[in-house]
DNA sequence: TTTTTACAAATTGTCAACAATAATTGATAT
DNA sequence: ATATCAATTATTGTTGACAATTTGTAAAAA
């Protein structure tokens, strides 16, 4: 992903807060059901409530925060059943975008694609990228795709939507034992597909992609449960 | 759609201005591209600027406002492009929506459903049902699958979020010539789908039928550009 | 001991005034 | 006539105070 932290396109004390709270969020500085208080956080942010309030209808749209009227703000909790839904939207929303990306994607954009796949083999191997780096690489993979669809709808729903959020629980979506390697094999077919021009494979390839890291997700989850019988 | 007018559900004052200024909008007595003055829409809803700056937030996400930082607000203005980005991302959601549909919708839903598409037809032919009242029913059809689907992010992404932007354009998304007729058994071939619990087939109809839809928008634009020519 | 009620404290919702920024107007120069 | 700049006006951004509501606490009742 492109670097985000240096967007001087804050242009308000609101769109400051928002973007400081979201990211202390998705980091975990704040645990999911946590209590939002406003006056706290204003003094946190030398902001007053006016602003923090905008913030938070803000990360409520993307749904970082739910937002009960007179009681106040929360950090999202999504359950399981709550992330295998979001797993769903992914697989139409990314086919989608994989298979305009086919259409549309420039040459130039496929051989950096194609790059960005030869680092994530060597970080593999290396063993050295560690977990949360080699996952926001995986998620990088997936953005150039939305960027290469040239759907501006589709691209902020995936990259300014659904990337927060993946983000917040990326320790739930991070990939078990030998996953890893698989959806790097998964990664380079969904690229060849598209070199190719050849839209409907591409889209067919990436929804068992994302499919695939489901059921692994689910997997996982229910061995837990199972632990405890 | 089942009446959403008559939800007493609005908690707090920027709730109630949110609720109001969409259905204005939505109902056309805001052009879109035009300018939002808060104190003006403040003074008509017997509020202070700040339930309105907090409603005209809640629009931004929907997108039926965008806004800009120490400009002001508008009324969103789409183009031809973005509606077809509209059509596409619809496709995508709108096949998963109903691939889950045939998986999940409970038998009493699928002979609601089977009886509103009875309905419909009475009401192309008796030609009396206006062309608002038949396209709202239209709409209707998608949302009872979006809710049969089970899946609640879909559900309010289609129902709450797409669903304001396709009546604000609903004069742009209506059907030309032939289409009410056409559009009627492709939903019956859905329908169909659906009560065989065949999932992959319902995907496949219901994004066929929305593809035929953004085509027959398509040919309609082209048609008026090479009007002037 | 548990439940209920009344009160107190904390928190969110709303408002109106002030500050900062953008849009407008009109004068001046080219 | 057109473009440029300065001053004025209008509009948005921000703040702190107040109102309404919820939450927490402790006494009273069961």
């Amino acid at each position: 992903m492109t670097d985000n932290s240096l967007q001087l396109t804050a242009q308000t004390l609101a769109e400051q807060v928002f973007e400081s709270l979201q990211e202390a969020i998705v980091l975990g500085e704040f645990l999911p059901g946590e209590k939002i208080r406003e006056s706290e956080l204003a003094k946190r942010f030398n902001t007053s409530r006016g602003p923090l309030r905008d913030a938070l209808r803000r990360l409520e749209a993307r749904r970082l925060v739910t937002n009960t009227p007179n009681s106040g703000a929360r950090v999202v909790e999504l359950s399981t059943q709550q992330l295998i839904e979001l797993y769903q939207v992914r697989e139409a929303l990314e086919g989608m975008t994989c298979r305009l990306a086919a259409s549309h994607m420039l040459d130039d954009e496929i051989q950096e694609l194609s790059d960005l796949l030869d680092k994530h083999q060597q970080e593999i191997k290396q063993k050295d990228g560690a977990e949360y780096l080699r996952q926001e690489g995986d998620l990088d993979f997936h953005f150039r795709i939305a960027q290469g669809s040239k759907n501006e709808l589709l691209r902020t729903a995936l990259c300014e939507d659904h990337y927060q959020l993946m983000r917040l629980y990326r320790y739930k979506f991070s990939n078990r034992k030998g996953r890893p390697n698989k959806a790097l094999s998964e990664h380079r077919m969904i690229l060849e597909a598209i070199k190719e021009r050849d839209g409907e494979l591409a889209e067919l390839l990436m929804r068992r992609h994302i499919r695939n890291a489901r059921k692994s997700f689910e997997k996982f989850i229910n061995e837990r449960e199972n632990q405890f019988k």
